[in-house]
RNA sequence: GGAGGAAUGGCAGAGUGGUCGAAUGCGGCGGUCUUGAAAACCGUUGUCCGCCUACGGCGGACCGGGGGUUCGAAUCCCUCUUCCUCCGCCA
């Protein structure tokens, strides 16, 4: 969430900036400042009155340490109203700033200025294409079908075990998801990600942290008997490392990646290209993570955009990013570049990656701070992740896009993990 | 799952109702000494909120989380969480 003093500090920019988020913000931001005024100006008052009565406290124990006891009773019974008066605005107080904390994650993050207004996805701007598209036969399959022909994902035995939308991988199938998976940790660790193996299950806590609770709590699994969460994205554990964290300048930036299985439900989305892996419930992914310094945190969003394009390079896909416009931009997100692959059979531009800087906003719900050499102030990090690479997706744009009358051409720097070349 | 014990500052570890934000040691930072370093010695060392014409002063909160008793709690009570020991079960 914001920070109340950076909202204070810029009212006018933070409605303005989320206006292109189409979000309406000045009435809620001119309650939390209104709140935040009586808040102060309560806490002042609560404090005067609590350093009365510290004062008198400290008094009276001197008074029976020195045997009068008469005295020392007197005074105590002087307190009582003080008491009275104490609790009745400290619990004030605390009503007044759980509503602030209600009204203050209800505010998006503000966009960076390069984000364009815009309704939905088709207001994308296209920043870069790479890649070419191939050449397909006019009876070319689409995946779902070509994993049938090959007997590497078996659809209709993952709804046997669970339900729609949990595939069941198998044979080379099943070895080109662990392939995919050791060659993006590998080429994430080369880059300097420390690779991390994180719990699929969190707390609330965690969930809050990152910002999936309390709006998006219908996205994930829910265990109901332990309250825990099923990760939507490694990034909910892999962030939350540094909750309740302060580092030092010199420790940054940190760089983690993990594998980690995802779990969503995608309530609502029946229907909606959902054919295959286009759409499913729990799929791996390999998150990179990045807590950086103020300064540096859009350099390394660089970096990481740079980093992703390698590796959708690398195994040969015809792509393009786009920078997410206001509309699309993610409730904690400041600037989003999506990766997007073309499978060729299905002609359709499949999204595999999403890059993100989130500047403050989930530093302040983590508590996630660093300070400079010397100085005692300690200043929100800068959170960034994005996903290097999701596998369904990627899966069925190598699939269409390397379909051969032989079998499925494995990209060459998947060869020594698959220890083949052709899937047939 | 059953029975006990514990949770204090970066770490170790005192403190069981009254100047305790907390002894002491280690670590960190600054300094003296030294050609330099080490040793020794001296000083310093948490976070958050708020107020004040403030590169400083003051007030408040925080001793696992939450709640309670009391004029006053790190210290007493309740509850949750975590860790340790023993028993049971188990990949």
């Amino acid at each position: 969430m914001l920070t109340i003093p950076f909202i204070r500090e810029n009212r006018d920019l933070v409605i303005r900036q989320l206006k292109i988020k189409n979000f309406d913000a000045e009435t809620i931001i001119d309650q939390i400042l209104k709140k935040d005024l009586s808040r102060r100006n309560n806490q002042v008052r609560v404090n005067e009155l609590q350093s009365e009565m510290n004062q008198a406290s400290k008094a009276i124990g001197l008074l029976f340490k020195n045997g009068e006891k008469d005295q020392a009773n007197q005074a105590r019974e002087k307190t009582s109203e003080l008491k009275e008066e104490i609790r009745a605005l400290q619990s004030a107080m605390q009503q007044a700033s759980s509503e602030l904390n209600e009204l203050l994650i209800q505010v998006p993050n503000v966009p960076h200025a390069s984000v364009q207004q815009g309704k939905s996805e088709s207001d994308n701007e296209i920043i870069r294409k790479g890649g070419s598209v191939p050449d397909l036969e006019e009876n070319a399959l689409p995946h779902w079908e070509l994993a049938a022909r090959y007997d590497i994902i078996d659809f209709d035995l993952g709804v046997k075990l669970t339900g729609a939308g949990f595939p069941l991988y198998k044979g080379d199938g099943a070895r080109f998801q662990r392939a995919l998976i050791s060659y993006f940790l590998d080429r994430n660790t080369e880059s300097g990600y420390k690779e991390v193996l994180p719990p699929l299950l969190v707390n609330a806590d965690s969930g809050f942290g990152t910002g999936q609770l309390p709006d998006k709590e219908g996205q994930m699994y829910h265990v109901q008997s332990d309250d825990f969460y099923l990760i939507p994205t490694a990034e909910v554990p892999v962030t939350n490392i540094y909750r309740d964290v302060i580092l030092e300048e010199g420790d940054l930036p940190i760089k983690n990646t993990a594998y980690t299985p995802c779990f969503r439900r995608e309530a609502g989305s029946y229907g909606k290209d959902v054919r295959g892996l286009n759409r499913v419930h729990q799929f791996d992914k390999v998150e990179i993570v990045q807590i950086q310094s103020q300064e540096n945190s859009y350099q390394a969003l660089e970096e990481m955009v740079l980093h992703v394009e390698s590796l959708i390079n690398d195994l040969q896909l015809p792509y393009r990013i786009v920078r997410l416009c206001g509309g699309d931009l993610s409730f904690t997100s400041a600037l989003t570049f999506d990766f997007e692959v073309y499978a060729a059979a299905q002609k359709k531009w499949l999204e595999v990656s999403s890059v993100s800087n989130f500047e403050a906003y989930q530093a302040n719900r983590l508590k996630l701070r660093y300070k400079k050499p010397g100085e005692k102030k300690t200043l929100l990090a800068h959170t960034l992740n994005g996903s290097a690479l999701a596998l369904p997706r990627i899966v069925a744009a190598l699939l269409e896009n390397n379909q051969t009358s032989e079998g499925i051409r494995v990209p060459s720097v998947l060869h020594k993990y698959m220890g083949k070349d052709l899937i047939k």
